[in-house]
DNA sequence: CCTTAGTTAGCACGATCGTTCGTTCTAAGT
DNA sequence: ACTTAGAACGAACGATCGTGCTAACTAAGG
């Protein structure tokens, strides 16, 4: 042994260099970002579970012992997967909301974002939270847990917006907002349902006019009318 | 070659016994359900693709071989593990749902008989058809088309059931039983997430509560008013 | 009773799973 | 320039995957 008792653990970014330990090089960080990309985009396809170091490593081209030398573990090319799909939803759908002002339009914002999210097919498998929840809720340990806080910061995220809006004066002060937030997040878990088993992008003008609906909004602004 | 073109299809339990073909015995009928009961919960939480005829066999206490020769692969397996999962969700859900009278209160014995499904926990994994169709959705086949049958037929069913309601006065004409029927199928599915991730019937609670909200019924029957 | 055919088990196969090891190459710190 | 250590490789491991083949057992129709 010559250093600390903890072996390999990556997962501190912000580390000042000190004391000469654990020093990634640059190819290496580019090459851990490539592997999981492709896992994240991978995982909704096959699942967490179903995700197969063999299959990775053909996907990027290279070899399962170079791939695995990055993770100690299946578990913890998982966790990093996660990871790794947690940061490209915060890019395309947090991160828009965010721009969006607060009250009833940010929630609305947040809404249309994971709808572009899937229409853009940033994953082949659509929304991979949504996916992962329901694999890994069963199996418990870590990966689970980390799904799970991601999940809860999301519904957080939105019984935020949906308290402002109230305040706001934009929603009904007699609306819950746990009981709201409830209805978006099932709006948006039946939009990816449907999306993935369908392929079709018309559930989005759907779940767009639902929302409308739902949030007292008249009918985006112009044509008003047939749907369905 | 014997008889017909068909090596081994099953599925015709209707067959009066005509020509002496196909004759199961009653005892590989009492096995072939038994493997599909249990294969039906495993596929809860391991999903249809990571259900292995090692573990199946190894549940209910048969060898691997056995029990293959029930099913000509593992496809013919997941097809008939859908079709029980199918039998067993009628009977659990639909049903109940059937028996109510038509209208507002089909509709809401419908999602009520959905959420004592979960609480009483038939499956470890919570609803199966949640599970496959996230699973599923990206993997074409035989296997996703059956899920997507059924999910669909289910959607059907609550249109059906909502576009009596409207049709009886109980909901407004104003209401879109397609967009209705989308919020419903979100609030199951967003029950069924919820469920599974944290395993507590509390969510069941909220779920009622909401169900009740949207479809304009007092809280529960009696007292009206704070329901917070 | 005897025959027939549906069960079921045992064994083994090629493939793939996650994982380990030893080695070579190369980027980076001195 | 020399050294160090991360990065990537090929090969191989034990286990398990789905899938066959063969033989023993047994329920059921004649």
């Amino acid at each position: 042994m010559t250093e600390t008792t903890e072996p390999k653990t990556r997962a501190q970014p912000a580390q000042p260099a000190q004391r000469t330990e654990r020093r990634p090089r640059a190819d290496g960080e580019r090459t851990r970002s490539a592997i999981l990309r492709a896992a994240a985009s991978l995982a909704t396809v096959d699942g967490l579970e179903g995700l197969s170091i063999g299959n990775l490593a053909a996907a990027i081209g290279m070899s399962k012992s170079g791939l695995y030398a990055h993770f100690g573990s299946k578990q913890e090319l998982q966790l990093a997967t996660v990871e790794e799909a947690g940061r490209i939803f915060a890019d395309e759908v947090v991160q828009p909301a965010l721009a969006a002002p607060a009250g009833l339009a940010q929630v609305a914002a947040l809404c249309e974002a994971f709808f572009e999210h899937l229409q853009r097919r940033t994953f082949p498998g659509g929304c991979f939270f949504a996916g992962a929840v329901l694999e890994m809720g069963t199996r418990p340990g870590p990966v689970k847990e980390a799904v799970a806080a991601f999940q809860a910061g999301f519904v957080d995220l939105i019984r935020g917006f949906v308290t402002t809006a109230i305040e706001q004066g934009e929603l009904s002060s007699s609306q819950d907002p746990v009981q709201l937030t409830f209805e978006l997040n099932g709006i948006i878990l039946a939009t990816d349902a449907s999306f993935v088993l369908n392929g079709s992008p018309a559930v989005l003008d759907l779940a767009r006019q639902v929302v409308r609906n739902r949030l007292g909004l008249g009918a985006d602004g112009h044509a008003a009318g047939s749907g369905q």
